[in-house]
DNA sequence: TGACGACGGCTCGTATACAAAGTGTACACT
DNA sequence: AGTGTACACTTTGTATACGAGCCGTCGTCA
């Protein structure tokens, strides 16, 4: 039981770092044996993953990793806004209970995270901070998309929490603040602000992604290289 | 491999038609002997039918259809208008290739059956025909959110295809034309109107929903009636 | 008489063994 | 030399057997 629990978190985690990249192909023999699991188990673990979106299941051609195409970035960037505004003003008005202080607990262990640099660990509890807003917002339907999304947009910024630039270091402090702020409107039960405060931190992130897929153009000495190259 | 897939897709339509009721326990060994698949197998359409929200896994202590409290009916309605207006409006935008034929398809069949009073097959068909919207959108996270919908709305509106009045018999037909406006809308790639539609589309079943939820109160003369038994 | 504990049946979870499907390679034939 | 087919190997799918956990009942003790 426990061990099964134990593969699924994990592999859950290798997926959303990107150690186990999209499309890559999970082998179960293998799994089983870094798991210390049989098949049986491992199959049902499998089954979980692919209804969560993490991996595609082919009959009788094994498991890979979810990929991710333009084709699904573009939907993305078209549909995270919606959601995250949704879900942010829902977790104001419906969150109970405990679920204000867990979410506290993770945000200062993100930035702990952040500040010793320890980027893998940063981003999934980045995912983890904005997954318990949606059980915050209290609705399984819209949740059910806020997953999707977190899966792809954890994936897809592993680089913005391995930050190179100062310009990158102030985004990543920003971010911080974002989550405090959220926190803080959740707190007062502030409805339409935690819902611009997400379009806010969305904007934020958008820019970062947007800036991994079309990185800055090489420099133009390069190409001149390339010539000179061809000339002679 | 058949008789799994089979399975899965029975499983499926007892649920959403409330063959199965919400809450009922599924006994592993029995659902083997109607399906005539093995524990290995059947299991692992369990894990499925758990990640599409059809069913609730809970260790140790089996399977049980998805349950409909009074509380994920409030985030029903509180959700549905949203995710099925920007499904609609994606669809006119991304269909592509057969998809609208299957869609005519689908519709035809469902008013047939609508026509033969057949309710259950209705209900089933009319649940394809959103699906099939959903497919049309090419919007693999709002998707998530439209199929946790479409899995309640189907459970509830049971009721709904079998008119026992004049009136209800309206609303059904308007149902249809509604369908085939929705349909005329997308292959012109009108979003906004399609928008709309779907918003219409909603308010219609949104009422029909009401009503079965909160049904009109009994003739008074019962309590009348009460009262007199208790005088007595 | 009431409550606590042990035992038995039942259902779920896991491992292993076997069957089926797919894939790659080697050999033969054109 | 290239292509097609057959066979072996790898990987996935299924069945069955066994072990573990829960639940209800019965008995005993206070």
């Amino acid at each position: 039981m426990n061990k099964k629990a134990a593969c699924l978190l994990a592999l859950r985690e290798r997926i959303l770092s990107t150690e186990l990249e999209p499309g890559t192909d999970l082998d179960e023999l293998s799994l089983c044996e870094t798991y210390g699991v049989s098949r049986t188990p491992l199959r049902e673990v499998l089954q979980r993953l692919s209804g969560e979106g993490l991996i595609q299941l082919e009959e009788n051609r094994g498991a890979k990793v979810a990929s991710m195409d333009v084709r699904v970035m573009r939907t993305f960037f078209q549909t995270a806004p919606l959601v995250y505004a949704n879900i942010s003003a829902l977790a104001a008005e419906n969150w109970a209970g405990p679920q204000l202080n867990t979410l506290k607990q993770t945000q200062s262990a993100f930035a702990v995270a952040m500040r010793r640099g320890e980027a893998s660990e940063a981003a999934l509890l980045n995912h983890r901070f904005h997954a318990e807003i949606g059980l915050m917002a209290d609705n399984a339907y819209l949740v059910a998309s806020l997953n999707r999304l977190l899966i792809d947009h954890t994936r897809m910024s592993q680089t913005f929490y391995r930050p190179t630039s100062e310009a990158d270091r102030d985004r990543v402090r920003l971010a911080i603040e974002q989550h405090d702020a959220m926190i803080a409107a959740f707190e007062r039960r502030e409805t339409a602000q935690s819902m611009d405060l997400a379009l806010q931190h969305w904007d934020l992130s958008r820019d970062q992604l947007e800036r991994f897929v079309r990185p800055d153009p090489l420099p133009v000495d390069v190409h001149s290289l390339e010539a000179r190259r061809h000339a002679v």
